[in-house]
DNA sequence: TAGGCCATCTGGTCCT
DNA sequence: AGGACCAGATGGCCTA
């Protein structure tokens, strides 16, 4: 295919220079233009397709690591983003109390003194999957208020 | 049927 | 210039 050498159509600016390909030039370089500009747009709806699926990737690799709590229904993004915020905090309350007191006795012994399973509830009010999720298990021998849902 | 969630398209902006 | 990222618009699907 013949391209517009003057790249007078490319430019964005009309030009009254006649372009070297003759004249049927200005038909064809702007169908030819408009034909770049498809492909560039289809170009980039498949570039943003793959990045979002990327980013679900993401958020389903974090849905894994993040707990649920025997909930069927899976979270969705904003969920799962205030869960992992707060796991994440609660975990760290976890490490930084464990450091403060100097034997894993004494942090344990501090921990099950507080641990009433039937009183834990998760973020949407529904009873925990204690008995099925060995996350809940571990995370939530962990004082109730330590592990709320960021807002 | 309304509302929530999601995927996709699109145009704009920023960065390399 | 082209790619990455972002936000708004739109339409589809699902559920209460």
């Amino acid at each position: 295919m013949k391209t517009c050498k003057a790249g007078h159509l490319d430019s964005g600016i009309e030009s009254d220079v006649q372009c070297r390909s003759g004249p049927g030039c200005v038909v064809k370089c702007s169908s030819e233009r408009m034909e770049n500009a498809a492909k560039r747009r289809l170009a980039a709806n498949a570039r943003e397709r793959r990045r979002m699926q990327g980013l679900n990737t993401a958020f389903d690799r974090l849905r894994k690591v993040v707990p649920q709590w025997g909930q069927d229904k899976k979270l969705s993004k904003y969920e799962t983003l205030q869960m992992a915020l707060s796991y994440i905090m609660a975990l760290t309350r976890i490490l930084a109390e464990a450091e403060r007191y100097s034997t894993e006795r004494e942090w344990i012994s501090l921990h099950c003194e507080h641990f009433h399973p039937e009183s834990y509830h998760h973020y949407t009010g529904q009873k925990m999957a204690m008995d099925s999720d060995p996350y809940a298990q571990r995370i939530f021998n962990y004082h109730p208020e330590h592990f709320q849902i960021a807002n």
